[in-house]
DNA sequence: ACATCCAAGAATTGCTAAATTTATTTCACT
DNA sequence: AGTGAAATAAATTTAGCAATTCTTGGATGT
């Protein structure tokens, strides 16, 4: 039952979903003290976290100065969105032409739970957000999942973490147009049409992206 | 003079190059003792490495099991090949049509360097390799310096660094092809004629893929 | 009022040593 | 030979200390 993660892995794990939801603010100061107050390890291990998620873009460490949350930037924002589509197209593409049928049940499954729960979140049901973010990025793993690389799978990862990031924060659900958009990227993947299952998944990627960034000012 | 990094900061570079170079080689263990005495720092420092270093990729990190340098394989190889040429002639054709006045100038300096470096290299002489690679990077550096991501610089960077591993201990140099390859890189970039420049940086890595992948069963 | 400089305090960096947990090996027993 | 328990080895985690560097606030002088 529960955590089998060594201490170093499970606060990795709760540091970082604490960046990704912004209960750990963009830019703000991560004193060692009041680190190791919040999640009770010890400093080495602190240490350890916050130089593995500096590698990974969610922490910037300055020498000699300590560590701070990535920041947040509307270039930051754009490049990452344009990385994703980059990544995550060239995966889509390879994945629609070698999945097999283990896959396709896969992607089947993946879209029908977050169906499920893009249903309920129009209620604006905000507890239910950490699930909602499970489910899509299950949906989306599913379908760039037989892509056949594993170092594509890993560098869409974080790009994907780090822009659901600004996602989450800025904007808590873009509602009817994602649910729609997803839908579509779901029906062209099983009939292995890349083309336009590429242009929807560019359309549901930069949709996103416009609407973060109309909100950018108001809420930084 | 010399040397202004933190002691963390400088045995982080000191294991990258020692991985890159083949001085620890793929799949050897990582010791924690060992390491300590061959790199004179403290434990703590040692983790923090090693732990950015798996972020990285250059290392495996397995719980409770310690560390590894990342292993060899052919998977591994042609995945990192083709994901350098997609994110390198992405950044290319961004660069090329953002590129101004200082990035030429700055693209014209390292390829003349480079040029001066690849002449001096036929008589096999090994122990410029180390230079070698830092003139092959800033090249490669300034053709997509204009690019303007600092993300894309950032993961391109990477997975230079990670192919550079497999070229270098694979086979110490390519010799000719790779310089005509550098020059027709360069004239294309000087000409802004991103369909040829794409098209020879493609070749370049590809042909170098080749090459490593031919050598594979011998030297592993 | 404004800039400069200096000292006290705070924080990061780096190290050691010891306790704890987990993995691996050894060895006795069936 | 195969099983399982004990011994050993190694990684993980913590705690505390010393050294270095950064920040802050105030005093000084123009």
């Amino acid at each position: 039952m529960g955590n089998m993660d060594t201490i170093g892995s499970s606060t990795y794990k709760k540091i970082k979903r604490d960046i990704i939801f912004g209960e750990l603010k963009p830019s703000s100061k991560l004193k060692l003290d009041e680190i190791k107050k919040k999640y009770p390890v010890s400093l080495s291990t602190i240490r350890e976290t916050l130089n593995r998620l500096s590698s990974e873009g969610f922490v910037v460490a300055e020498e000699q100065r300590g560590f701070f949350v990535s920041p947040f930037s509307r270039e930051d924002l754009i490049e990452i969105a344009k990385l994703r589509i980059l990544l995550e197209s060239y995966a889509l593409n390879l994945s629609l032409k070698n999945g097999d049928t283990d896959w396709e049940g896969n992607l089947v499954a993946a879209h029908h739970k977050l169906s499920l729960i893009e249903n309920k979140m129009d209620n604006k049901n905000k507890d239910i957000v950490e699930s909602w973010k499970k489910y899509d990025w299950e949906f989306h793993l599913a379908c760039i999942a037989a892509c056949g690389s594993k170092n594509l799978m890993a560098l869409h990862s974080n790009l994907f973490d780090r822009y659901l990031r600004y996602q989450i924060i800025l904007l808590q659900f873009r509602g009817e147009e994602a649910i729609d958009e997803h839908n579509q990227i779901y029906n062209f993947s099983k009939e292995r049409d890349a083309d336009n299952a590429i242009k929807y998944l560019k359309i549901h990627i930069e949709k996103g992206l416009e609407h973060a960034l109309d909100l950018f000012q108001d809420q930084i």
